[in-house]
DNA sequence: CTGAAAGCGCTTACAG
DNA sequence: CTGAAAGCGCTTACAG
């Protein structure tokens, strides 16, 4: 073809807005570069940071991502995940409420996938240890020498947050102290940290400090107390968990365990690239990141973050 | 075919966990049941309650999201929309760094989109009104009897931040108030708030009142306040734009400008979804959505939340 | 009512 | 080096 002759088709491809069918091309090349990414929710501060940083690790790699938020039960999780098939190369699943058999149910075979806290034998999994920052947080609070150290759970079904009150009670038990009153269930939602403390509050429980298995909740606690006149940390200690980027801004900063998020999504986002590359599965043994103890003020130990 | 080798087909195909090839379904039946959503950025609780506003509008009409965030530049951008094509059965592009014509050369033609706060002819447009709610929210500051009223504002590129800007200044100039140094270049981050206060600081420029063009640059001003031992409201009232869920937790509960994204998410899926069903475009004419002053105790007034 | 064919829009490997 | 054909995995309309 001519050089003038191109130019021409160039140019009319241009007027049409002549774009390629993406589709159609992952239908014969069976590459999408997109990875699907299922979530439980999309609400929240956590979540968010984590669908940026898998954002930012696709990208760096050339990928999009598919998004699936809130699967309230069973069906929806099943539905989501038959949804990704044929358009994305690989899934980062997260499902933290028991249903490893959902999953094996419906994980595409052969789609290389990571699965976030859950194992199914077959698929890579990514673990955070939860249970070590919660030992690591009440050994803190235990320090400093509270004894009355109240604990809001993320909830019963859920696997983190049992990992979590595992974690606490260890380390209480550990110390010699009681628990008794001073553990109530939550749902990881703000609301819920106001309403244990309101509880507590109304309960009458006398407490030194309260450790929320995560920072939405502590924030929701935060108000709470402070609407009852209490001061954080001088009356009550406070402490959360994640680490979300806020709670540096809080008065007083919140003291928390960092979750890596970033470092999760580049490892996930890394090694699925591999698998999808490479044609293989990955191992289903998972790799555990370790969290962070990070001091700030809220619970009285006046340090600022590492 | 019988009944019993219908049952042994199923068995077969869940054994074999079968689960057709979505790709391939709407190569032919141009029927994707996503949703592309292109934003500027992933980061923070703005675009985060944006997602996941959208999320929920799209799955209540049974539709995935197809998300690309971070476009820099422009090239971003333009590959971006192309990777959506033949992906998506409509597009809602939020892109407030003025590129109309990137926008206008890389939209597949004929395919369902909503812009926001953007227009290209032959696409539908949302917008916000970001003016009103930064007019209201001076005037708000004027009543209560502020005059040394500082703006941040969210950066010269930035359509939304200039539009908020001008609502400023419109109302400083008709309250005859001057604006001398009390105006200050922000990136709509919570660092560049924590910058802008440390800058009048040093510059030993007293305020009465910071307005923020976003709550992310109020969080981080607010904690600059903070430090340099300043009160909110007492020394400083504070008012931010957005009204994001977690102004109300903190300390002050800020007053802010409330954006509807539910009903910004809800018309935008509605619409797209709509027209996806019946082949059509959408009108290009802006729908305005107005915002809502929100007066919470960080400028002094006292009131709670309406 | 069942089964084979055509076609969605691409890319890749092959024949001319 | 160019151009036509085959095929990715589905669904839909048609012939048997």
């Amino acid at each position: 073809v001519g050089e003038s002759t191109r130019a021409r088709i160039e140019q009319v491809s241009r007027e049409l807005r002549y774009v390629p069918n993406r589709a159609a091309r992952s239908l014969n090349t069976s590459r999408t570069h997109t990875i699907g990414v299922v979530l439980p929710d999309l609400y929240g501060a956590f979540f968010s940071e984590l669908l940026c940083g898998l954002d930012q690790a696709a990208r760096s790699h050339h990928h999009q991502l598919l998004v699936a938020g809130s699967h309230g039960g069973s069906e929806d999780l099943a539905a989501a995940l038959q949804a990704m098939n044929g358009r994305v190369d690989a899934l980062v699943v997260m499902s933290p409420v028991a249903a490893a058999d959902v999953l094996e149910a419906n994980l595409p075979a052969h789609l290389p996938a990571i699965l976030v806290g859950a194992e199914v034998p077959g698929f890579g999994a990514l673990a955070v240890d939860h249970r070590g920052g919660a030992e690591a947080m009440t050994r803190h609070l235990v320090a400093l020498g509270h004894r009355r150290i109240a604990h809001v759970t993320g909830g019963a079904t859920n696997r983190d947050a049992a990992d979590r009150l595992a974690g606490y009670r260890t380390v209480m038990r550990e110390a010699g102290l009681s628990m008794d009153g001073l553990v109530v269930e939550g749902d990881f939602t703000e609301r819920s940290g106001d309403a244990a403390v309101r509880g507590f509050l109304d309960a009458g429980t006398g407490l030194d400090a309260l450790f929320a298995a995560n920072d939405a909740m502590a924030l929701g606690a935060l108000g709470a107390l402070r609407e009852a006149g209490l001061r954080v940390p001088d009356d009550v200690a406070l402490a959360g968990f994640d680490d979300i980027l806020l709670g540096r801004y809080l008065a007083p900063p919140l003291t928390s365990v960092h979750v890596p998020l970033d470092q999760l999504s580049r490892l996930a986002v890394e090694r699925l690239v591999a698998a999808t590359e490479a044609g293989t599965q990955l191992e289903s043994t998972p790799a555990v990141l370790s969290t962070t103890l990070v001091v700030r003020a809220s619970c009285g130990a006046g340090g600022s973050a590492p």
